[in-house]
RNA sequence: GCGCCCGUAGCUCAAUUGGAUAGAGCGUUUGACUACGGAUCAAAAGGUUGGGGGUUCGAAUCCUCCCGGGCGUACCA
C-alpha cells in the first residue's frame, strides 16, 4: 500500500515540482476514521509556500490521478492531512504475495551485495556470561538478523583480550584453587576471582594430571586452561540463545602483525600525538574531542584506546560497509575517542554505527542484586536459561527499548512464564497450526479465488496489517531498533486472536471458509518469519 | 561539576522519530464457546506524560531551568 503511495507522489512531484522540496512521509493514523494512510506533507509546505495548508493539500489532492480500484477515497482533514482509504480488494491481494513469497516475505534487497560486520558480546573469558551479557548478546544477534533481512551480508564477530591484568589474576585465581584441593593453606585474596566455576576446573584439572602443577607458574597452564575452559562454557551458553559467531577476534593479534605499532606511528607522522610524563597522548582536542587522552601508559603498555583503534581500522580494511558495535552503557565514553582516532588516519569512522544498550537491572523478588563478576554474586545466563527457556530469555531482552533500562526480576520470571508474551506470539502460531490440521481433515483447503469476502472489519484489519510487514523490518534494522519488531508482532497477533474469535472457518460457507484459510496461512508465514528473526521457534504445538 | 541515557495508568512498558482523541500487558471488577486450542476474546476503571518556562498550525517527543534515578567522566577495559 505504502509503495503505490510512493510512486503515485513521485509521478506527481512532476507536475507539482515543489514536493520535491520535502520527503513525503505517510503514517498510518491512529483512528482509522483517519484513513488506512495519511501524508502531512501540505502542513510541511505551508511555510516555504506562504499559503494555506489545506489550499496546499487540496491541490495536491485535485492532481492526483489515482485509481478507483486501489484508492477508494481521498479526504482533505484537519489542518491539513491527506488522507487515503483503499479499497479492500486491492488489500487482500496481499494474501498472494505472501502465499507466494512464503520463507522470503518480509524481506527485502535495499542493501543487497553489502557488507556489515555485528561486534557483541565481547565479554573477556574470565567467568561464565552473565544476565547483563545475555541483553548485549541477545540485541546483537537480533540486529545481525534484521540486517540480513534487509540484504547484508552480516559477519557475527566477538572480541576478546586474553593478555592484561585481568587474566593474570584468573590464573592466579585458579593456581590456588588448585593448591587448596591438596589441602594447602591458602588466604584467597578478596579481590581474585570467587565464582565457583574455578573450583571446577581445578578438580579437572587435579583428576586429569594430579599433582603436576603444584609449582607451575600460573601464568602459563593455568591462565591458558581457563581461558580453554570459560570460552567452551561461553560459546556453549550463546549455542543455547542458537548465537554462532563468524569470528572470535583476539586483541593480542593486532599486536602481533604490528598493527597497533603503525597505527601509533601513523599519530606520530601526523603530529597528532606526543609525549608527556613518560606517556604518549593522542591529540584528541584537536579532533573535535574534549580532553587529550593517554594511548601508551609510562610503563610501555597501550591503553585501551589504541588498540580498539587498531581494532576498527582492521574492521573497515576488511571492506565492511558497515560496522556495528554493541556496547553497554559504561563504555558510552569511550567510543567518540576511537571514532576520531579513526576518522584522523583517513578511514570512514561513519560507517561504524554504535548501539547502546542500557543496563539491566536485577531484582529477585523486588530486591536489587548488585551483580559483579570478580565477587561471583552474579546471576549467570546459563542458570536463567534453565529457568524460562532460551525464548523467553531471548525475548524478554529486545522487547524493551534498547536505550532504556530493563527491569529483571527473577520470581517474576519464573512464576509468570505463561504471562510471557513470547507464548502469546506462539500461541497464535501453534493455534494456526491446529485449525489448519482441521480443515485438512475436513477436505477444505487455501483459496485465492475469493478474498473480496474477507470483508469485515477485523479480517480488514489484520489484511492491512500484514500489509506492513517489510517495512517494519526495514524501519526496525535501519533504526537498530529490534523491539519495533517485537511489537509489530504482537499486535498482529493480538489482530489475528480477534479476528479467530469473530471469524469462524469450519462451518461456514465454503468459498469464505476456502478465503479464510489462506488468510491464516498468510499470518502463520508472517508469524514465522517474525519469530525467526528474532531467533525465536514457531511451534506448531503448545 | 561536566557528558550520555532515562522519568508516561497501581506495576512493567508503547507511541510509526514533531501529528489528529497518549495506547498495550499485568493487576482489579464484569462478561463470552455443549463445533476450528479459554495460553483466547469483549467491556469497565485507571493520566496535568516528574515540575516550570519557551519554540509553532501542532510537543510525551525539540530548546531552557529545576527535581529524581542509571552509567561514565583513569597512565582500568
Amino acid at each position: 500500500m505504502k509503495k503505490y503511495l510512493e510512486k503515485l507522489f513521485e509521478s506527481l512531484s512532476n507536475k507539482l515540482s515543489y514536493l520535491n522540496e520535502i520527503e513525503v512521509q505517510f503514517s498510518i493514523p491512529a483512528v482509522s476514521e483517519h484513513g488506512d494512510y495519511s501524508t502531512n506533507a501540505a502542513m510541511l509546505l505551508a511555510k516555504s509556500l506562504k499559503k494555506n495548508p489545506r489550499a496546499i493539500a487540496s491541490e495536491i489532492i485535485d492532481n492526483l490521478e489515482l485509481d478507483k480500484n486501489i484508492i477508494a477515497k481521498v479526504e482533505l482533514a484537519g489542518a491539513g492531512f491527506i488522507n487515503f482509504f483503499f479499497h479492500p480488494d486491492y488489500t487482500t491481494k496481499i494474501i498472494s504475495e505472501i502465499l507466494q513469497k512464503d520463507d522470503h516475505f518480509g524481506k527485502s534487497n535495499k542493501f543487497e551485495g553489502k557488507r556489515a560486520n555485528v561486534e557483541f558480546v565481547s565479554a573477556n573469558p574470565t567467568g561464565p556470561l552473565t544476565v547483563g551479557h545475555g541483553r548485549n548478546a541477545v540485541i546483537g544477534d537480533t540486529l545481525a538478523n534484521l540486517l540480513e533481512s534487509i540484504g547484508y551480508d552480516v559477519d557475527r564477530e566477538y572480541y576478546f583480550n586474553n593478555a592484561g591484568r585481568q587474566m593474570r589474576v584468573l590464573g592466579e585465581s585458579l593456581k590456588l584453587r588448585y593448591l587448596e584441593l591438596f589441602g594447602d593453606k591458602i588466604d584467597f585474596p578478596a579481590d581474585y576471582y570467587q565464582g565457583d566455576y574455578l573450583i571446577d576446573i581445578a578438580r579437572k584439572i587435579k583428576e586429569e594430571f594430579g599433582e603436576k602443577y603444584r609449582n607451575e607458574d600460573p601464568l602459563n597452564y593455568f591462565k591458558q586452561r581457563a581461558e580453554y575452559e570459560i570460552f567452551e562454557d561461553i560459546k556453549n551458553t550463546l549455542s543455547r540463545l542458537k548465537i554462532e559467531m563468524k569470528n572470535f577476534f583476539n586483541e593480542h593479534s593486532l599486536y602481533e602483525n604490528g598493527n597497533i605499532q603503525d597505527v601509533l606511528n601513523a599519530f606520530k607522522d601526523k603530529n597528532l600525538s606526543y609525549d608527556k610524563d613518560g606517556a604518549v597522548w593522542l591529540k584528541l582536542s584537536e579532533l573535535g574531542n574534549e580532553n587529550d587522552k593517554v594511548i601508551v601508559k609510562s610503563t610501555g603498555e597501550p591503553t585501551y584506546r589504541l588498540p580498539d583503534i587498531a581494532y576498527h581500522m582492521n574492521k573497515l580494511e576488511r571492506g565492511y560497509d558497515l560496522v556495528v558495535d554493541l556496547f553497554g552503557s559504561d563504555h558510552n565514553a569511550t567510543y567518540p575517542d576511537v571514532i576520531a582516532g579513526v576518522n584522523a588516519l583517513g578511514y570512514d569512522g561513519s560507517k561504524i554505527k554504535v548501539v547502546i544498550h542500557q543496563f539491566v537491572t536485577i531484582t529477585d523478588g523486588g530486591e536489587k542484586v548488585k551483580m559483579s563478576t570478580r565477587k561471583a554474586n552474579f546471576i549467570t545466563l546459563d542458570e536463567l536459561i534453565d529457568e524460562v527457556g532460551p525464548d523467553v530469555v531471548r525475548y524478554f531482552f529486545i522487547m524493551r527499548n534498547v536505550s532504556s533500562h530493563l527491569n529483571f526480576d527473577i520470581a517474576l520470571a519464573k512464576k509468570h512464564n505463561e504471562e510471557n508474551p513470547v507464548f502469546y506470539l506462539q500461541y497464535a502460531h501453534a493455534r494456526i497450526c491446529s485449525i489448519l490440521r482441521m480443515t485438512e481433515e475436513q477436505n477444505l483447503a487455501a483459496s485465492q479465488e475469493n478474498l473480496s469476502l474477507l470483508s469485515s472489519e477485523v479480517e480488514q484489519s489484520l489484511i492491512k496489517k500484514l500489509h506492513q510487514f517489510e517495512d517494519v523490518i526495514l524501519y526496525s534494522a535501519e533504526s537498530f531498533e529490534p523491539n519495533k519488531l517485537t511489537s509489530y508482532l504482537e499486535e498482529t497477533a493480538a489482530l489475528f486472536h480477534k479476528f479467530y474469535t469473530e471469524c469462524r472457518i469450519l462451518g461456514t460457507e465454503k468459498n469464505l471458509a476456502e478465503a479464510r484459510i489462506a488468510l491464516c496461512e498468510s499470518v502463520k508465514i508472517l508469524l514465522k518469519n517474525g519469530l525467526s528473526i528474532l531467533g525465536l521457534n514457531a511451534p506448531e504445538k503448545m
